[in-house]
DNA sequence: ATTCATTGATTGCTACGGGCAATCAAGTTC
DNA sequence: GAACTTGATTGCCCGTAGCAATCAATGAAT
């Protein structure tokens, strides 16, 4: 059960940036809570845009992400519609306003204080961090939220030439390229 | 302004991260602010266990944070002592059951998720992050909180053989090897 | 087709945590 | 010694999170 010193600093600095992040959080109409769902719903494909979903994603409750969107809905940041498919779901999708606010988006310093620090080795890192958050989601059994060229269930240009060249062979539906490179909540990593 | 695709993703990867982390956290006694305060006590030398010390290094406030260390006292995970070396300010000290839930703390399992997927580049993603961490605090102005032996007012090894081989000259106190490794809210990183 | 179980979403209730500001105590400066 | 700063706590208020109950829609089973 132990882990090496060095593992455990990992840990913990991730945990230092992240509230270091956060504490940027504050300013402006958003708490984190809502700064994390204005960044989801930027960079979730339309399939997955529901309370359901990204109650998942964050790992938390129903009841608390529908408040969550009932407040950025109030205030203008996102549109609610219902759902075509079911009619029981609804979708949510960033307004004008929500769009414009993503460009104040406190994860954004982060960034750049990665960009900086690592420079050349930035892929390395990142590659470090997409491993162990795959770790991660395996441990907790939780889904992958991956990007959905990176699924099993895509068929890749099925339509050449078309708008919609690719195609998800869960929902039989036609994928855009940018759908492509969008988050999924039905997203399961191919085999490799 | 703008930042390039991988720091963003690296950053929405630590953000994520450590949302999983969290999800584990709400187990047992604690609530995360718990766990954090946990965290900092089990690391900070004897000169940093304070009130306004922890609500420096969680960027938080005061108030909060007397609130946060008052229930761990209650709950008998932490023990309260006057300080000797200013009448108004208080020290806090995991007690043995403190010392015992660390064992449990959620962040562990985090530690064993990127010892697992970054094998033997550990050391790689370490220095990214200590990098990205320094450019953060940097950029807020925060106090660093870095381990006390990578001080500028440390001088090692003034009293050789003895227990106590080191010395702060800031605060003009002896420090064990132990002491050196803790962190410091004075701590201010030597020039390099 | 009718029933049963599941899933999606919302809301009342309650508790807790966080920020702010006021307060008190103890140092520090001049 | 007066003025200022720093450390800590507490009252107040608000927002958020979790829990559970509810309602609606869907899917499965017989």
């Amino acid at each position: 059960m132990s882990v090496s010193p060095a593992a455990l600093e990992a840990a913990q600095l991730i945990d230092r940036l992240e509230r270091l992040a956060r504490a940027g959080e504050q300013v402006g109409d958003f708490n984190p809570a809502q700064w994390e769902a204005l960044r989801y719903l930027s960079r979730a494909n339309r399939f997955s845009r529901t309370p359901a979903a990204l109650a998942d994603y964050l790992v938390s409750t129903r009841g608390t992400v529908s408040r969550t969107l009932a407040s950025l809905e109030e205030k203008g940041y996102v549109t609610r519609t219902a759902s075509r498919r079911d009619g029981r779901s609804v979708e949510f999708t960033l307004s004008a306003a929500g769009e414009r606010a993503m460009a104040r988006d406190p994860l954004l310093a982060l960034a750049r204080d990665i960009e900086e620090a690592a420079g050349p080795a930035l892929p390395d890192l990142l590659d470090g961090l997409r491993r162990t958050l795959r770790c991660a989601i395996a441990r907790n059994r939780g889904r992958a939220f991956g990007a959905c060229y990176t699924c099993r269930h895509f068929r890749a240009g099925i339509r050449p030439g078309s708008r919609t060249p690719h195609h998800c062979a869960l929902l039989d539906e036609p994928l855009s390229e940018a759908d492509s490179r969008a988050i999924c909540a039905e997203q399961e990593p191919a085999v490799t």
